[in-house]
DNA sequence: GGTAATTAATAACTATGAGTTATCTAATAG
DNA sequence: CTATTAGATAACTCATAGTTATTAATTACC
């Protein structure tokens, strides 16, 4: 008897645990199924603790089977990254930050800090990708992100936040529609209208702030579609089928047959935040942090 | 050639990093030194990385090898304490504790009590809710709350009490007041002033309790005010408005301008109890009972 | 209800590679 | 210039991961 993990315990477990079948996940991992149930057992025996409920055919997790997944898939992963920042470290980069953003973010901010970056740490290289807000918090918890730009007000226990960017929000009209920046007065002249909003899942804090900004226009906004893709919004837009209001620096980089009016007077701003893990371990990250965080305090 | 990293190679990694000596850290490990030699040759074949420089007579980290240290450091501890963390979830220790308590309880035993759950049973959540005496007797019925801490002699059927904390009682005085632990000799020198106590209401153990140490210096003390609150009975006594006998632990966490003198010769005493009932199935609970009863047989 | 198909576990075997002992080379200390 | 201490090399062994063959048990299907 073994009395000692090793990864390969955790990559077969990890396997049947995604697969829940011995077979398929034998085969997924190019060894026999015999050879992996003993592994899975052996490794019960050393953690005792048992991960799988075999009963009858079916193959289920344990509470425990379904922590240790999730953890494996952080340590897995975890180590990847280690690699891959290995062999920067060993030729004197610093490595990689993996970026996850909304679209929104790309417009301005993100273009900017990429050109900094490269301009301050020549040797750090970007990864990026465009997620939703608690796709993001996922991924940032699984370590396959190191940063992300969101629109939340809060974050769970281990992560920091910090606005980097404020942004007026902007109403969003048909070309054609009979309201411009010199007949708008406020929101309740919209009163009537279909509202197309990105969907409330994507983003709890966008949806409660148009909620608010209606509100203190004094009415309740019919809303006839949810989207998130903010393209999606404004060919509905575009098509007469509502109007919407979204944050202003997205009429930047799409073409089409809509007018963006600025909300100015109302308190409501978009505020895009940057997240990370408090104890993730990257150090190009701190360069990228700090980066912002000195950008954020110069501008003030 | 092995292809796959295992958890072995960085424990002899880490080893050799933290000796820098290959015999020191084989005979560390239990192994051979040749063994441990050429594992980490073959870590370094796999990583594609050197780790260490063989100078001479000396090993030393390279700059990867530093940057994996820290690293192998992380994920070995991590993984220590998923394991550790496994067995709490198998066993249902995860969950929340709910726990009422007097404001007088926070002072010293929650604090306590806290800091050595969140150490033994780090899976363990605990919910704190500053409740009265019979509040919490209630909310444990309703199992709204799992355990509580009380100031009570006796509890109905059906519920465990333990004392948990025995502290004298004190006299608050106004800081001007002309008595001081001096001059003070027992409390029959307060037979002329108003009390302010908590009311009976709130704690008729405490109220019953006054009385009798009043009795026992031979006078009925004559109550002007009751509160179910620390801050307002201290608040009542700044102002000179009476005079208070509180359990001497609450000294500590307010600034008031009060002085306390305590009373260190008389036979009452301000008990604080545990209480739970005794059907409760939360697994939790028992291991933080259990918990406050070890301790406080420690502590005899 | 009985046969076929599919599951994971068990048993017996094989062969890879971790770890062993013995030895070598090289550097410093005294 | 030995004696000592370092890590690397070489040849061997042995534990065990992973193999094939089989069993046991459940479900699916005619």
């Amino acid at each position: 008897m073994s009395y000692l993990i090793e990864l390969r315990h955790f990559k077969y477990f990890l396997a049947v645990a995604e697969e829940l079948h011995y077979r398929k996940a034998a085969e997924k991992l190019n060894i026999s199924q015999p050879g992996l149930s003993r592994q899975i057992k052996q490794m019960e025996e050393i953690l005792e603790v048992d991960l799988f409920v075999r009963s009858k055919r079916k193959v289920t997790l344990t509470a425990a089977g379904e922590y240790l997944k999730g953890e494996v898939e952080f340590i897995l992963n975890h180590l990847e990254v280690t690699k891959k920042q290995l062999k920067y470290v060993s030729q004197g980069d610093f490595g990689e930050v993996r970026i996850g953003f909304l679209g929104s973010a790309m417009q301005e901010l993100i273009p900017k800090l990429l050109i900094n970056l490269k301009d301050k740490f020549p040797g750090i290289r970007t990864s990026l990708e465009e997620v939703s807000n608690n796709a993001q918090i996922n991924a940032l918890l699984k370590d396959r992100l190191d940063m992300g730009f969101v629109r939340l007000s809060r974050v769970p226990d281990g992560f920091n936040i910090k606005p980097v960017y404020e942004d007026t929000f902007s109403v969003v009209l048909p070309e054609q529609y009979p309201l411009s920046s010199q007949n708008f007065k406020d929101v309740s002249q919209l009163s009537k209208e279909n509202f197309i909003l990105f969907s409330q899942d994507y983003s709890p804090l966008y949806y409660d702030t148009i909620m608010s900004i209606c509100e203190d226009a004094g009415f309740t906004p019919k809303v006839s579609h949810k989207s998130v893709h903010a393209h999606t919004i404004f060919k509905l837009v575009e098509n007469n089928l509502g109007v919407a209001i979204v944050p202003t620096s997205l009429q930047y980089g799409f073409q089409m047959k809509v007018k963006f009016i600025e909300l100015k007077n109302i308190p409501q701003k978009a505020v895009l935040s940057m997240v990370w893990k408090e104890d993730n371990r990257n150090p190009a990250l701190r360069h990228c942090v700090n980066l912002l965080l000195d950008e954020a305090s110069n501008a003030n």
